[in-house]
DNA sequence: AACGGTTCTGAAATGCATTTCAAGAGTGAT
DNA sequence: ATCACTCTTGAAATGCATTTCAGAACCGTT
């Protein structure tokens, strides 16, 4: 029934090589329906056939096929992670952080025994994830770290099409949204600032970003009348175009005794160019990363920053997800954020 | 046929809600046979029913149902990349480089129209492996930084699983193996040093693992009689472990002049620690790192690093992967590396 | 011994697309 | 008008597991 691979790593895929549930039947002297409820666990069979047909399934090495289980089931148990590598693949990656929640992502998952299918955020209208589900390949869609698309997702959303985002949760938007609480980050980082004394700040970040917006929102929040915000932009914002901006912005600007980036990167760019400046942390300035990437607990100094809770975001994300796929409804939630206090 | 979403990003289930070939075949007024042909571009059907199909199908959003269609083909179009996210999510996630592995292996297969299935390395005996092969849910693997799992992977290569591994090329595994060429990084490194005229070199990282130890071997190799070497190893290797382990070193032993680590992370904190004995790079040694993480180049002073080629790896341990799903062989390959300098 | 009630098992229908093989339609030649 | 071909098209078989429904086997009752 089942050809022998040789030696070479190399099996002949002869027709009939594979074995079929009906193939176990036959040589358990069962029929087909009882192999399945064998091997799906159901409490109608006697505890001796269940292990008489367990013994010559995995005699032969047999798995059910799962696209002849797929086809007659409705649910595909497998979940369509899409990533915009594109973004970094050019310019290399900035942040971890993404990574960490795609592994969060994987963990819950995985737990609940749904496979996840990753794909690359494509050009598209939408339209290939409709014939995802459509096609049968898919129950529904994570999307992680997309940053402006959304009028594709509320096209999707308006399909029927079952997905959750990692992002700004916005309560006005038509789909879930699971995103940190980046408004109270903003204010822990101010809060912070306030307690230390400090009383002009700076504002790292480019609001075009709703997250990095409401950052921006939640540190002028806490700054209130009690401090004046300046803040720093620029297009990409990388570590290399952070270092020229606030280099720049330095020359001819007194410097802020305060400092709250929208990365650790960001921090880190700040940290030296303001170094270079003559500016120590935390003698002359407090300064607040966010992310909490491995690094930052490595740098020197060691930088304050905001955590988001990837694992848990990722669990949060494939549960939301379960329960459109259910046919639910879920609702946009925010995750606490932490401030981590460090050197800075 | 098909019931409409409604409002809520809900779409209602009906019995029947899905359109089938059949259906298509229905409406267009042709034969399943036709349909299908239509849908795979074969050059038998007529300009017109070519256009009429296409035209009623995409007026149905109707798409290949996927598991009906791999049923029936012997491939399944789809490879799984095993990533050992357990080892990251304990202790966070070092180095970036995994995931620029990861998006090199997600763009080779999107261009040839594959799948991509993402796992987390199991503890497995690699039986779970055999049987997504012969669950026919995927055609083969691609292993991403995988330690030590020899043993497993020898056996999976004698039961005839198409896979390929990213890591140590080891010519007398019966597996194909795509790595960086780890002897040619050491030497590199070496001969950099030799051209600076350093002469007391330090080697930073575990031999336990077989890529680490051939970097070592390429920088003995260099060194030959030209140069003393010295080793600092400590289990873990991460950066807070490496630092600790070359300020004991330091405390007690004269200071390198130069040091070749096995990662940027590892470079980055020798940097620290040498720094904090009062040795500075490049005016007191030359310092090597590996990888080019994105931040080596940003780090003050930027870390003279070697470059592993992510994207063209991808490409390779896909084209590789294929070929022995095709039923081919593929031979293990090394991959070039590149000394970029910069300011250690 | 006969009946009602449990348990367990199997035949057949079902989900959907691909492929083989044969037949139909159309063209040109004789 | 007929034969030989080439193009297109369709009926039916196939790949495999799940589910429904009916039947078999067995138990305890009366």
């Amino acid at each position: 029934m089942v050809d022998q691979p040789d030696q070479n790593g190399r099996a002949k895929r002869s027709r009939s090589m594979s074995v079929s549930m009906a193939d176990i039947a036959r040589l358990a002297n069962v029929s087909k329906p009882t192999v399945s409820r064998v091997l799906n666990g159901s409490p109608l069979v006697t505890e001796a056939t269940r292990k008489h047909v367990l013994a010559v399934a995995s005699e032969h090495g047999y798995a059910v096929n799962r696209n002849a289980q797929k086809l007659r089931q409705t649910r595909t148990d497998t979940v369509q992670v899409v990533l915009d590598f594109a973004s970094h693949r050019g310019g290399r990656i900035a942040d971890p952080f993404i990574f960490e929640l795609l592994a969060g992502v994987a963990e819950a998952l995985s737990v609940r025994n749904v496979d996840l299918l990753l794909s690359s955020a494509r050009k598209g209208d939408g339209r290939s994830y409709q014939d995802q589900i459509a096609a049968r390949v898919v129950d529904g869609f994570i999307f992680l770290g997309q940053g402006e698309r959304d009028p594709m997702l509320r096209k999707l959303a308006k399909l029927g099409v079952p997905f959750v985002v990692w992002g700004a949760v916005d309560p006005d938007e038509p789909y879930c949204a699971v995103g940190s609480d980046n408004l109270l980050g903003g204010e822990l980082a101010g809060r912070y600032f306030l307690k230390q004394g400090r009383r002009r700040w700076m504002f790292i970040g480019n609001d075009a970003h709703a997250e990095i917006r409401m950052r921006h929102d939640g540190l002028t929040k806490a700054a209130g009348d009690a401090a004046t915000l300046t803040t720093l932009t620029s297009e990409e914002m990388s570590y290399v175009s952070t270092y020229r901006a606030l280099k720049d912005h330095l020359a001819d600007h007194p410097a802020p005794d305060a400092i709250f980036a929208f990365s650790d990167t960001a921090a880190m760019a700040a940290i030296t160019a303001m170094r270079e400046a003559g500016h120590i942390a935390p003698r002359d300035y407090s300064l607040v990363g966010y992310n909490n990437i491995p690094f930052a607990a490595d740098f020197t100094p060691a930088i304050t920053t905001i955590e988001q809770e990837t694992h848990l975001a990722g669990a949060i994300l494939v549960e939301k997800l379960m329960q459109l796929i259910d046919g639910g409804r879920a609702n946009s939630t925010t995750l606490p954020t932490r401030l981590i206090v460090r050197e800075t």
